[in-house]
DNA sequence: CAAACCTTGACACAGCTGTGGTAAGGTTGT
DNA sequence: ACAACCTTACCACAGCTGTGTCAAGGTTTG
C-alpha cells in the first residue's frame, strides 16, 4: 500500500508528527483515517506537505495565513467583505502605502533572528 | 479644513489613539501628515476606519489577517503560490475539510469568552 | 503477549498580537 | 508663555502560535 503513518510521513516531509496534528487541526489538509483510526498519508498529502513548508518558509507567513486564505476562498462573504475594504479607497485613489508593512515583516525577522541567534550561535556562521 | 487629529479620529472612530497608529503600523491606512508631522485624517479615512472596525468584529478576524490578505492582493506571487498549494488537490478532488477551522475558531471563541469572564463576570448576564 | 506503533489530551514555553500606559520632546492656539 | 495637543520610543501584559514532551490507553505484528 502507498499510505503512510504519521511517523513515515514525518520522516519524509520534513514536519514533526506534532505538527502534521497541528496541520490538521488548523484546517488545511486532512489525511485519510485507517479503521482503527490511524492517518494515512498518500502520495498527494506527502507532496502537498512538501509544498506548504515550501511555501511558508519562502514567503516568511504562517500556518494561520493560509488557514486565513482558505477562510477567504470558503467564506465568500468574507472575501467580499474584505475587499470591499480594500476598495473603498473614496479618495486618493493614487495612495500607495506599500513600505510600511515591509519595514514591519522586516524587524520581526530581525528579532526572530536575533533570539534564535541567542540560543544556538551557529546560525550566524552559516548564514 | 475637515481633516482630524489622531485623538478626534479616534472619537469618532471608536478606535484608540495607540490603535490608529498600531493600524498604521501594520500597512492597513496611511493618514497624510501636516508640515509638522501630525496625522491628519479625511473623512475618506473615518469611513474606512469605521468599516475596518465592523469588518474585523462581524467576522471575528484581525488586523493580520487583514494585513495578509493586503499582502495577497499585492504580492501576485505570493498569491499564486497559495492559489496553487490550494488546487493541489491531485487526489480526491471531492475532499472538503471544511469542518475544522469551525471547531477550531468556535474553541478560540470559547476561551477567550471564558477568559474574558474571569475578570469581568457582568459578560455572562448580557451574553 | 510484548515491542513499537497510533490516538487524544494536557503542560510548557518563547515569540507575536493587540492594547494600555509613560516619558521626553516638538507644535499650536489663546 | 502656558495648556493642550502631537510624535516617537519604550515597558507591560494577557492571549494566540508554533513546537516539544509526556501520559493513558488502543492497534499491529512478529
Amino acid at each position: 500500500m502507498d499510505a503512510l503513518t504519521i511517523h513515515e510521513a514525518a520522516e519524509t516531509t520534513g514536519w514533526s508528527p506534532r505538527m502534521l496534528r497541528y496541520i490538521e487541526r488548523a484546517g488545511l489538509l486532512e489525511p485519510a483515517r485507517s479503521d482503527a483510526g490511524y492517518r494515512l498519508y498518500g502520495p498527494a498529502e506527502l507532496q502537498r506537505l512538501r509544498t506548504l513548508r515550501e511555501l511558508l518558509s519562502t514567503h516568511d507567513i504562517g500556518l494561520t495565513d493560509i488557514g486565513f486564505a482558505l477562510r477567504l476562498r470558503r467564506d465568500v462573504e468574507l472575501h467580499d467583505a474584505v475587499e470591499a475594504w480594500f476598495e473603498e479607497k473614496v479618495s486618493r485613489p493614487d495612495d500607495v502605502p506599500a513600505a510600511n508593512w515591509l519595514r514591519w515583516e522586516q524587524e520581526k525577522h530581525q528579532r526572530l533572528l536575533r533570539a534564535v541567534a541567542l540560543q544556538n550561535p551557529t546560525v550566524l556562521e552559516t548564514a
